[in-house]
DNA sequence: GCTGCGCTTTGACCTATGTCAAAACTTTGG
DNA sequence: CCAAAGTTTTGACATAGGTCAAAGCGCAGC
């Protein structure tokens, strides 16, 4: 369940190609060993490839000059990352590190180019993942721009709820710290504004476990954005 | 210059490919017209299909629960728009709307799939296409949680300085409201900034005209994203 | 079962930026 | 050339959320 071949053959990149296709691209694949914490590339780096997460999970941010960091977003296993630089020709547009022990796929770039063009569902797979990152980005852009911290949480603790297919009780899948940076805010702030939401019967926080209190005044705070009185 | 068969030619989607498959190309597409402020998709309409921006300008954005706007992006001639729910099957997941007269070609869904398979290089198009706008937000997210409005009005003007090829004086292709909300502001805050930038002596503005009067301290500001003392 | 380090929380404070209202300016059409 | 509508600016004010510093907490390793 750990083979190469196994991790090709489930990442939704390669879905849809047949054994023989998929044996192509097995040949190209080198294995990465992470551990907590190592850098996978930097912005501005050349980009002589791209990487499937194999297992882990990995962390794509951006870091301000005063060293604040902004993530993006978080891949976990089947996900590619930095393919941006493979179509483009140019540079990582962002950094990438393991948040935990993580095994990778790289992808050399030209190998992975070759196979592509002789496979138009490949082409049609990797169009398909590009669009739903838009699509991800475009979501966080406005939630940046247009939500207040609250309401950025609320989305969050929605969407975990979704992904873990819970309606009351979700887990924290990353540090506050963490979080707070995916929310484009402080980890000072990020805790006053649980306790905030805690006062008003939201939610209700245990660690790393966040019990879903009241779904709709969620939902409500996560479309309007702000948190209400 | 503005026949279909002309500005598909020079569009960077077409890039490098044949005059057949131009041709090919050509057939599939439907003029659409639209006035200043027609809208051209919403967020949430089922995408059937994606435009060329043939003339004119096209701004797409997101809109929060009461009303407020945040522009993505203002695309020119030449370039792509709604491209994401034809490689996702979703909606849009955002709005677009003209704003200025503008000319545009319709490529509906299916047909232009079934281009993209037979021709492998205009699938490559595609992908660096949206690997640039991947970037490009990764820009903006960057710009949004990283910098403070000043830092990104920086970025902006330098960025048009190089778009339009002139080291001190640049003028601003979107109304000042326009702009603001570009930047993830309202006017008044952007009013308030250009004055303050004036005063330091970075820019002089007069209308739509700026000029760039301090080069390397707006370079400072657009990477450091504050404003000092 | 302590000790120490990293994460999280709390408190006091500050500031960038949003809100609301009105005035000044610009553009457009008649 | 003027009126009307839209855009930009100014002012007074409110506040979300950042900063800095310190105190709690919790878990890994001895």
């Amino acid at each position: 369940m750990d083979s190469i071949a196994q991790i090709i053959a489930h990442a939704p990149l390669f879905d849809g190609l047949d054994d023989d296709q998929l044996r192509q691209i097995s040949r190209i694949a080198q294995d990465k060993f992470c551990e907590r914490g190592t850098p996978i590339f930097w912005e501005g780096d050349p980009g002589t490839g791209f990487y499937i997460v194999a297992s882990g999970k990995v962390k794509v941010f951006k870091l301000s000059a005063e060293g604040k960091e902004q993530i993006l977003h978080i891949y976990g296993t089947g996900q590619p990352i930095g393919e941006v630089p493979v179509f483009t020709g140019k540079h990582f547009p962002a950094n990438a590190q393991a948040v935990e022990k993580s095994h990778l796929l790289f992808f050399p770039r030209h190998a992975f180019i070759d196979l592509l063009c002789a496979n138009p569902s490949l082409a049609l797979n990797m169009l398909a993942i590009l669009s739903m990152r838009l699509r991800q980005f475009t979501v966080q852009i406005e939630n940046l721009s247009l939500k207040e911290v609250p309401g950025r949480l609320a989305s969050y603790l929605i969407y975990l709820a979704e992904e873990q297919q819970t309606s009351d009780k979700v887990r924290l899948p990353l540090s506050k710290g963490q979080l707070a940076s995916l929310l484009g805010t402080i980890p000072e702030t990020l805790s006053r504004i649980f306790n905030k939401m805690t006062a008003q019967g939201l939610i209700m926080v245990q660690g790393a476990e966040i019990e879903l209190k009241d779904r709709m005044a969620l939902e409500d705070l996560s479309v309007s954005g702000r948190l209400g009185e």
